[in-house]
DNA sequence: CATGAATGAGTGTTCATTCAT
DNA sequence: AATGAATGAACACTCATTCAT
């Protein structure tokens, strides 16, 4: 591109300059994606810098050259972006048109399967274990993530409510109890299920919650296996 | 005092130590006891050995008369009595005649309510988080707790079914969403809860919870509210 | 004491424990007085905690059990007992019947003479050097130490001049000037004396700074060499 | 601009750099000056090469071009230009045809004066704290500076004496005693004086100085005041 | 010439653990 | 049985210095 076609003599003071320095701004997240595993592997305490910096194949000062301190990166990574995904399920809500069993059923499963996806759904594990040693951190998550997905949760809820397909519960526990098993589930597979513990097929749990909660919910009784 | 009154040659060797041993048979547990609500608050990592023998009211080194290093205190504290509360529940169940859904109900009540009494219901969030970093406890305490929890509601489920008053659904995810909700409310009040984020209230939860899943769970359409 | 003199037979059981910790409550002495020489030597930051701890015959973390941390342990230092050196002399003022002259003699050779002898001469210049990065702890020397200093020149000065011995020259800077060169022999001492710089005589030295001044402040001539 | 206007070929390789070597030599004196000054208010080992160059106005790696490490710098300034000023003290007794008080007092005031108007005055206060651990370092400056002004002042004390002026007195003790309150005056300024403790007035103080040395001096007793 | 980026070698500080008493 | 004192082994963080561009 910047090189005419046509050149006949590449004269050696025609040098191109511009491999050069990539990995400076993909610094950042490499060092994040590698706090993430070992946060989540070990915990915060455990996990040295020296650590992380090696897994993002740097040396232990470079780290600082990022952040702050261990600390900066804890927050950086857990502050890191949740809310797109949420979002996600916020959009299918606006468009979808059908009834809300079924709207209920795409969100979560859509929810589960991003997340699963992602080492994002290793910070729910993250977050409770540090949660108290955090109270700043633990308050800023809720208000950006859990709070989020609660109000996506809600207005599903008020909609089918709405439509006369839901009965009329205790609405902010119906919400948690939507969530609940979900979160469990991150949580388990980051801990107990990492660890050898036996963990139950992913598919048949959400399918099960899903078919217990949506009965629960309905205000016809469903057809029933 | 333990000696026989008779002795006749008080030999300078021969002295009695008699005084204490007073509450030597305590030490333990006092400092299982300030293990488990340190462990909850702050993690294991985070937690010095010479805090938990402040709580105990006994010198850091005393800790060291009684358990091998912070690693067996604190596998003394997971290993430590789940199971007593568990089979409340498994004796519930014998002696119950009634419906299953009552007795679900029953079941699930006492161990909530159980539970939240004791600092035993901070276990699962220490659990959790210190999971992956001690895998043989990890799989200890799914083999006695988790696993004989399992076990008895599986119990109720088969009693449910058998009696025609549950579907019949996978049964393992049952199970599983049955006490996610209750270990999701124990985590979050140990972790998020502690830091200050709102919680549910515990009843309205637990009620919604019975009332969603036992509509779920019901062959016959139970009258809506 | 506690065993009788005349004891046949040394029991096994007779055991006496009076040796015991009395290091304890040198250990901070001992750190300081390791301290300071080589805050002295070297300058506060280029002094390595271990070399302390080292010089004092301890371990790095045996520092930590005495002292919050390294900049506590250089407070402790500096704050160290310079007033009763400086109290000497004010004693020695109080008991003065004869001429002015005589007693700002003894006054600055007594202090030359006590401070030389201590470890404490080298307080200036380390003072002097760590000024700017410990301002309280400057204005708290200054305050307990140099004004201190002063008061008492002041006196005699006062005292010198109410006897129609002395000029009645400008008192602050008379003060100033007669401790100047003290001052000055300390810390040349520590400093450029300390690397092999010539450094004067300080009999002679402290001797002419009295034959001059004396000279300079006297009302009457002087019987000159 | 300062290419001829009539260049006809341009070729691509002929790329002329003319535009810098701006205040290329300008920058060892500029990292000189920001070395100085921080290394007198924070002392050598606080002293960050980052900020040295920061002050400069350069990059951290720059100071490398000019100065071989921190060490080098460090010597570079204190090697720099205390001569100089000491030298117009020299020429002043060459030219000077008055008595020898007056030559001392002028010869004292123009180096007070001479020195407190530049940072080199800041010299002396950085040289006594780092002596110990730069020893030929203070060697150096010892010969080059202090004994040079020694030497300066030995030579107005021995006209004085030849004059029959000034007492015959031991004549290193009383060229010390002379600079002495210059010295300490220079050091507090740039220690204590900078940290909020009181500072004599620097005229009053010269002018008593002076007062008194020059009446101790005289051989002559003077008008008294 | 100048610098952004990177790092090896430290340093202050902590803490689980030991041991003499 | 209990503990005050001590420490070895870590670990977070810093900084002088280098080097590719």
């Amino acid at each position: 591109m910047t090189t005419k076609a046509t050149i006949i003599r590449p004269t050696p003071a025609a040098v191109e300059k511009k491999r050069a320095r990539r990995r400076k701004e993909a610094r950042p997240s490499e060092l994040m994606a590698a706090a993430i595993e070992l946060f989540i592997e070990r915990g915060y305490a455990a996990t040295r810098s020296e650590d992380i910096a090696a897994r993002a194949g740097v040396s232990k000062a470079t780290l600082y050259l990022y952040f702050e301190d261990k600390e900066a990166l804890f927050k950086a990574v857990i502050t890191q972006g949740v809310v797109p995904i949420l979002d996600e399920g916020a959009h299918l809500i606006d468009e979808f048109t059908g009834d809300s069993s079924t709207l209920l059923r795409e969100l979560l499963t859509r929810w589960q399967v991003r997340f699963s996806a992602s080492p994002l759904c290793g910070i729910p594990k993250l977050m409770i274990s540090e949660a108290r040693n955090f109270p700043e951190l633990a308050l800023y998550h809720e208000k950006v993530a859990y709070a989020h997905a609660r109000k996506i949760l809600g207005r599903v809820i008020e909609r089918g409510v709405a439509r006369g397909e839901f009965r009329s519960l205790d609405q902010d526990a119906v919400v948690e109890l939507l969530i609940a098993p979900l979160l469990m589930h991150f949580i388990w597979q980051h801990s107990m299920g990492a660890s050898g513990c036996p963990t139950v097929d992913p598919t048949r749990y959400l399918d099960t919650h899903l078919d217990l909660i949506l009965a629960g919910l309905a205000t016809q009784p469903q057809p029933r296996s």
